[in-house]
RNA sequence: GGUGGGUUCGUAUAACGGUUAGUACUCAAGAUUUUCAUUCUUGCAAUAGGGGUUCGAUUCCCCUACCCACUACCA
């Protein structure tokens, strides 16, 4: 009764993770954490004809970046456990290297009746089924039918017995038993009962694999791993009462794990689940991280998008989970003290692309300069501009020493530019990214100007006035800042009761190329009044004056 | 078709059986600002439908509708 919490995330390697499985993975390790348990991974690769090479390694790397460690099953450098230890005493995790221990409990099932032999081939209940579904019917593999089909049941023993050495792929059918109430019950959805009658017998072995196939494997390991809770996604639901029946046929149910099933999430818009079709149809990344199919087709992920891991695991877990109060933004360690199951919502939640963003924006903004600083200059980099003053920059021999902030005509700037203008820049953004739209022109002078930005404030009568202001700028004795100049420039164009607005738009469009951006303050301190000049230069001579 | 699950503003969700049905995102308007953005204020907008039970139902029960999942020797 007082087991140690043990959950697991039990992953199929058929393809990247989709971020309703990290959703699931995070759910089962909030839930382990919370309760001080273990939180497991358990590759599920019993299908060897849908095994995609990398994924797996993509899987536990997705989790990775998204702070979902697991405490058994992966070591310290990513992979997947394969041999014992103190800290993975339950090693292989992957259930492909786990096949001999299979057989034996499928046996044991054929032995006390609650399973049996069949020989009828994947071809042959597949034209039955085509043959009955043309009739209107639909074939089950169950108590009425399998008296008529090739069993160990429907034949005598002397006849089918030659048949386990000489037939190559036969099954081990679990025998659904007739006309029973199965009585369940789910953390999340409460009690649910089921008739066996409509259940049909699962194929529990395979014999051309030489594996057994999910439900068995799941079955076996759950109970040798010690799961406590088995919290997984609502695709099955439909098979709890098979598993149930499972556990009660190895007598198992003095440890059989609980159950929890989560609802799926759903497309941001029409009907049905999200799918990978959806990010690509409405520009959202479905993957947590970039990944390249075999064909070489690629899906964006979440990372690459430019999303902070802990903004997209606070959007996902509050895709189906609320705390009760009005909280919306939590860390990993405040979503494991508050999360409960009992406040996992049971209906199946859309997924909000603008809701994702506006997370990542409350995240931008919490960070530090210094930290966005460090995430800005590759982006820079990537834009032809230089960093100097920083540890991470290639650093040009004495360019730290001739760059004073800015070094317009070589693009090099310093740290320090870069951190000033970062923290001007913060509020307006979602990602790191979107700081080079915002705040290009502080790296580099505007070669265009918007046309109709230009068609609305650069008219002489405008920009006679924003010259000598210009001047004004240029010849201000004081301090070359934001604080000491911008009292004094408002009051100049103030005392000369020119139109502010007018004014200011028309230095904008200089420094800018659009009636956008920081305060004229900001920027002419930031950029210098050499760079000032030049730019009113520039555009004197692109627009005329 | 069968079985199971689900249904509160466009979306995510809150509401011991008693609230003017709350909050966030989106959208719109206004205020502030030298522009844009930010910020602030305000607004738009929901209990799927029908029966019960009850003094009283978003909440409990039943029916209908709709949505989803499952219905493989896939997980």
């Amino acid at each position: 009764m007082d087991r140690r919490t043990r959950v697991r995330f039990a992953p199929s390697p058929t393809g990247p993770l989709h971020m309703g499985g990290v959703r699931t993975a995070l759910y089962n390790y909030l839930y382990a954490k919370q309760h001080g348990g273990d939180f497991i991974i358990r590759i599920e690769d019993t299908d060897s004809h849908r095994f995609v090479p990398g994924a797996e390694k993509y899987i536990i790397e997705a989790l990775n970046w998204c702070g979902i460690i697991p405490d058994e099953g992966v070591d310290a450098s990513g992979n997947v456990v394969e041999t014992v230890s103190e800290k993975h005493p339950h090693a292989p995790y992957r259930q492909s290297q786990r096949r001999s221990i299979y057989r034996k409990y499928a046996e044991e099932l054929v032995g006390k009746g609650y399973a049996y032999y069949a020989f009828d081939t994947a071809d042959e209940l597949a034209a039955k089924r085509a043959e009955m579904e043309a009739a209107g019917q639909t074939f089950i593999y169950n108590h009425i039918t399998r008296k008529s089909l090739r069993n160990s049941l429907s034949m005598p023993e002397s006849e089918w017995r030659p048949l386990l050495e000489t037939h190559t792929d036969w099954t081990i059918r679990f025998m659904m038993p007739e006309n029973r109430v199965v009585k369940m019950d789910d953390l999340i959805r409460g009690h649910i009962e089921v008739n066996t009658d409509t259940l049909d017998d699962k194929v529990l072995w395979k014999k051309a694999d030489e594996l057994p196939t999910y439900h068995l494997a799941n079955i076996v390991d759950d109970h040798l791993m010690e799961i406590t809770e088995v919290i997984r996604g609502e695709e099955w639901l439909p098979s709890l009462p098979l598993h149930y029946l499972l556990y009660e046929a190895f007598g198992w149910q003095d440890t059989q794990p609980r159950f929890a099933h989560l609802s799926l999430l759903l497309k941001p818009d029409g009907k049905g689940k999200l799918s990978k079709r959806d990010g690509d149809r409405l520009g959202f990344p479905v993957f947590p991280l970039k990944w390249t199919n075999a064909e070489g087709e690629v899906s964006r992920g979440y990372r690459e998008d430019g999303y902070f891991p802990e903004a997209f695991v606070n959007m996902l877990a509050m895709l189906g989970w609320n705390p009760g109060d009005d909280r919306e933004l939590f860390t990993m360690d405040e979503l494991t003290e508050a999360f409960s199951l009992e406040r996992v919502i049971k209906s199946g939640a859309r997924f909000n692309p603008d809701k994702a963003k506006w997370y990542n924006k409350e995240y931008l903004r919490m960070k530090s300069d210094d930290e966005l600083t460090d995430l800005f200059i590759p982006v820079l980099e990537q834009h032809g501009m230089q960093v100097v003053g920083c540890a991470k920059c290639a650093l040009t021999a004495g360019a730290e020493v001739t760059v004073q902030g800015a070094d317009f005509t070589n693009h090099i700037f310093t740290r320090d530019y870069v951190r000033r203008i970062v923290s001007l820049i913060k509020e307006r953004a979602t990602f790191v990214a979107d700081f080079w739209d915002i705040a290009s022109y502080l790296f580099t002078a505007p070669v265009s100007y918007v046309e109709k930005d230009a068609a609305k404030f650069w008219k002489e009568e405008n920009y006679s006035l924003a010259l000598k202001t210009a001047d004004f700028i240029h010849d201000f004795k004081g301090e070359f800042t934001k604080e000491s100049l911008e009292g004094p420039l408002e009051e100049y164009i103030r005392g000369n009761e020119w139109p502010m607005g007018k004014v200011m738009n028309c230095l904008r469009l200089a420094l800018v190329g659009a009636s956008s951006g920081l305060g004229i303050a900001d920027i002419v301190t930031l950029i210098g009044k050499e760079e000032f000049a030049r730019r009113m230069e520039n555009i004197k001579s692109a627009l005329g004056c």
